[in-house]
DNA sequence: CGATATTCAGTAAAAGATTTCGTAACTTGC
DNA sequence: GCAAGTTACGAAATCTTTTACTGAATATCG
């Protein structure tokens, strides 16, 4: 039969007595090849169930039609949320991903860039690990002429394409709304202090504060490492507190569930001794019975489909300008704003 | 400088006034080039910052140390988990996933794999769509050369390596657990009849209250489509019934959570009127105040790892042995046993 | 009718690495 | 000192597809 090789354009070629370079014309409906010749072409092409070589494509190309996607963790809610939206995008633009996930490790980090790199995508979209200070691989991936869209945990730097998420609005939607249920003790479980997410949080939770003419009390503020223990010990820093606040906004909802659990383990009652809101919109909240007050979105698939879409501009554009095409130097961000939802009482 | 290109053997090559040919086997530490060469040329490497264009290699190797995994859906707990694995695993051996998601789309699922056949890709875990009906892909991918690895759910059909999950044992120390308590009114709320996976849950149920000489009540065993309003519904059914169960096992812990709102919103409270025993064990269950009594974990992770490490051997043994080699056509199973987990009350 | 377009298809190079085959130069052994 | 073996490397083919260039045949026009 056939072999068990798969067919090229050589075979059709051979078959059909005429050159390699018609079969592919006629394959892409190149206009110089006559309607007959593209006929028969196509047709034997279905008769010998010919695909082509898309590893000869990419080579020849220089392009490879796949996209990397590094992310911290896929099994975090927020991630995969994001991952499914730009697959599924990606995927209806005929574009492949292949993942990566950092574990938050930076050199695990480095070495999945570097795959992907070997890999040549074509862009790559990052979420980069919570602890990453080197950056050095931007300037790298854009010698080797591949653009980078950050989102979610975006470095500090300029000259950065990024997806940011305005953790302010969000911030002061939630205070608004403690405020108004006569909320006046107001802790905050912020996550690391290096982190620029964790600045935005805490910049903006003072100011709200201040909003209220609600003078900022310190002790209210409290840090966790983000790990379960870490979680538990702030809220408790919180509840041993002379004064003990009665509304608390957490830097996410697994650092809430966390805190959830130590609050009922001292005995009180979550929405009842203490009112939680978090960031992130965990989708299970509406299967507890006593879930935060609110929550604040960051619309994780928005923030992923926004990023393949900007990802997907700088391709173009790298495509149409020279090598020395400013695009990819000049950052561009786009701002997503975070919202008060789902009031779950 | 560079004139922002890559560098490549050829230019290695010119530099230092040898052949390309050696320049590959130097880098690749063959045998037959001396060592003063190979020094050279690795030094020559290293200062131009010299990296494989793998695309040029995947094409000529006809290998691309690429798999790719098709999952339903990147978001549901179960997958994210096995996919965060397998990346994982994946990596520590060099080789780059590619992802999709079929989203239980027979015809998405389908045109992923295709994509993926074209990406040339070593390998393919698959957990197939629900309503998959058609495998003649397995054929197709066969013919290719491209091993497949079936997961979670699997065709029912001989000739396909699989992983497959004993759910039975779970079962049997489900109602065990359950009969231990006292409970004898014990109902199974299933997944959609045509899935294998449903008709072994039913199989295990039926037989498992054999055991406890309980006799069989039909009006137990109900069924839904798997959405939230089929899950809903699936539970009234139960509670309407002139004696409702106390004890409901259901198909995995989504109908649970929806089942545990319905019955609430009746009235009822969990873990006191009825008690629940699920597949899946969801990561959430430690932060619920009334979650389920107990769990059957079946190990999303562990089935990752299996799967791979059984993709792994097969295209160890296609690279090994002839086109004609049958290692392809014979299925092989791996059964992992599924385990009552989480004893949570 | 001859000059010029237009249409259609072939030739060959190119992309970057690996690999088969071949061959100089040098070392052994006797 | 010569056959045989070893060492170290080069030339060229190869993997599949695309594409710039070229050329032949046919059509069009003045």
């Amino acid at each position: 039969m056939n072999k068990g090789k798969q067919p090229t354009i050589k075979e059709i070629a051979k078959r059909l007595k005429i050159s390699t370079s018609t079969v592919s014309r006629a394959l892409n409906d190149h206009p110089s090849i006559g309607l007959v010749t593209t006929m028969r072409v196509k047709k034997l092409a279905e008769e010998l169930n010919y695909e082509p070589n898309r590893t000869a494509i990419f080579f020849k190309q220089r392009k490879t039609f796949t996209i990397g996607v590094i992310l911290p963790s896929l099994s975090e809610a927020f991630f995969s949320a994001a991952i499914s939206e730009i697959e599924n995008l990606a995927n209806s633009n005929n574009y492949t991903v292949i993942l990566g996930q950092s574990l938050d490790d930076p050199e695990r980090e480095l070495r999945i860039i570097n795959t992907m790199k070997g890999h040549r995508v074509d862009g790559i979209i990052l979420s980069s690990a919570k602890n990453t200070r080197e950056f050095d691989y931007i300037a790298v991936l854009q010698q080797a002429g591949i653009p980078v869209v950050f989102f979610d945990c975006v470095p500090d730097l300029v000259h950065t394409n990024a997806i940011v998420s305005n953790l302010k609005t969000g911030m002061h939607e939630a205070i608004d709304t403690f405020v108004s249920c006569g909320h006046h003790a107001i802790a905050f479980i912020n996550g690391p202090a290096h982190l620029p997410a964790s600045k935005e949080r805490e910049e903006a939770f003072v100011e709200a504060l201040a909003n209220h003419n609600i003078s900022l009390n310190k002790d209210y503020i409290v840090y966790t490492d983000l790990s379960e223990k870490g979680n538990e010990q702030a809220v408790l820093e919180l509840l041993n507190l002379s004064t003990r606040p009665s509304a608390v906004i957490s830097f996410n909802d697994y650092v809430t569930l966390d805190a959830m659990n130590a609050v009922r383990k001292k005995g009180l009652t979550v929405n009842q001794d203490i009112f939680f809101i978090s960031y992130a919109n965990y989708p299970i909240w509406k299967y507890m019975e006593n879930p935060p007050m609110a929550s604040i979105e960051q619309f994780p698939g928005k923030q992923g489909a926004l990023a393949l879409q900007m990802l997907f501009d700088l391709i173009d554009k790298n495509v149409a300008g020279g090598t020395e095409d400013t695009s990819l130097t000049d950052g561009q961000r786009i701002v997503l704003e975070s919202k008060l939802v789902n009031q779950h009482l």
